[in-house]
DNA sequence: CGGAACCTGTCGGGAACCTGTCGGACAGCT
DNA sequence: AGCTGTCCGACAGGTTCCCGACAGGTTCCG
């Protein structure tokens, strides 16, 4: 799967190339919008990550050109909060998405994976995420436990989401919050364990089985382990 | 395996850098941003460590000038407790990872191994250690003897992982020391002999065997060996 | 037999964790 | 615009459990 990643900040598009290839990817950076053009013709990108926000070529420009250029590669735009939310809005059909800076990595990703599935075709298969009894649509955002459908408020779905990805490897409450919330924030706080704690309540409550599905490791962080292992 | 470390401080930039080459890689120091990119030029590392508090440039200076001459090594960050850590998180969703000072040389070990594993492909494999009966999962933390899991505390943990890492090797309690707690600790109790103590409990009783599994060799230290050598 | 090295029981301080509550922020609706 | 319901994170109180200081006992060795 190849990326381009178009932000005229190098920390942010750096960080969004990392993480793509830490899944696997190849991913490239471009820094203006001459700098997009000419990448997207020699990289032959799968999908491209653009802020709207350049010098000189803006994102929309960028957009028109690409397109005008007869590629009709996907395209997930990244706008902060205030403006244009608007002017994107229009242009996210065909499969596209955007997102508001500042994000978090994780939403990033799953977006990039949603709209690629959609690309690749009319029948695409639906990715469902499961750990033992527990199932998530990423989809349709429906997560069950056995056949006891949950309803999980964004946060509690994004932390359940990471921790099942990562099954069965013990995430840190560091790493959780890096992952899930956006970057920049200060969470001096106790919110993931407040978040696990609202997240158990709603998760066991269900079962009477006496291991919790979220796991504590003490001293490490938490795990979602399917039973008796 | 090829190890820059960056830190002001020679002392902590020594220990990590002889840490690394008694595990058998090829390790520098650098004491300043200029001399750490100079080195990333010449001596092409596959992993670096770096402080964030330098004089002159500073680290997200080095790690900009870095990223910026295209190399892609992956960086384990340090930094003090106070203040920068949230601009840290920012940079270290990817396959790159930080640690707050002071830190035990063991967990820093143990993250630079983790970083990378992850940045050699997406298709590692997980870590585990055996000696004999023992087996011990790095990414679930679950440690085994024979079928039987164990549950160990943070200490005890670290104590055991070490212990099996340099198996069969005997170790010094004050070489335990140095490597599971953290650099500075002033223990001059018996802290080591009393989380071997407590592991033994832990361990032996599950099998009935003689020999204990973490043996005492009188007047030098600890070993952990398969049973019967 | 005497001392050094090692083992282990106990216990208090404190770290890590859990959960209830509440107010501010935001979205949806009328 | 005003109202209402929901979500989220700050704060605080309570609980569990770890861990290292201390001390007394045991083993080993010269």
């Amino acid at each position: 799967m190849r990326l381009l990643v178009v932000d005229d900040d190098p920390p942010i598009a750096d960080l969004v190339a990392t993480v793509a290839r830490y899944e696997g990817w190849d991913a490239v950076t471009a820094n203006t919008g001459e700098e997009a053009l000419r990448l997207a013709g020699e990289f032959h990108p799968d999908i491209v990550v653009l802020d709207l926000m350049l010098p000189g070529v803006d994102g929309f420009g960028v957009l028109d050109r690409l397109r005008r250029s007869g590629t009709m590669v996907p395209v997930v735009f990244l706008t902060a909060r205030d403006g244009v939310a608007d002017r994107v809005a229009g242009l996210t059909r065909g499969g596209d998405d955007y997102l508001v800076k500042p994000f978090a990595v994780e939403e990033l990703m799953a977006r990039l994976r949603t709209v690629l599935r959609r690309s690749a075709g009319p029948d695409f298969q639906r990715s469902v995420l499961r750990v033992g009894e527990l199932s998530m649509d990423e989809d349709t955002h429906e997560v069950r436990h056995g056949e006891k459908p949950l309803t999980l408020t964004p946060t509690e779905y994004e932390v359940l989401r990471f921790l099942m990805r990562k099954s069965p490897t013990v995430m840190t409450k560091a790493q959780i919050l890096d992952h899930v919330w956006e970057y920049g924030f200060g969470g001096r706080s106790n919110v993931v364990e407040l978040v696990v704690s609202r997240l158990r309540r709603k998760l066991d409550d269900t079962s009477g089985s006496g291991t919790p599905l979220i796991q504590t490791v003490r001293g490490f962080g938490y795990v979602i382990r399917r039973a008796g292992e």
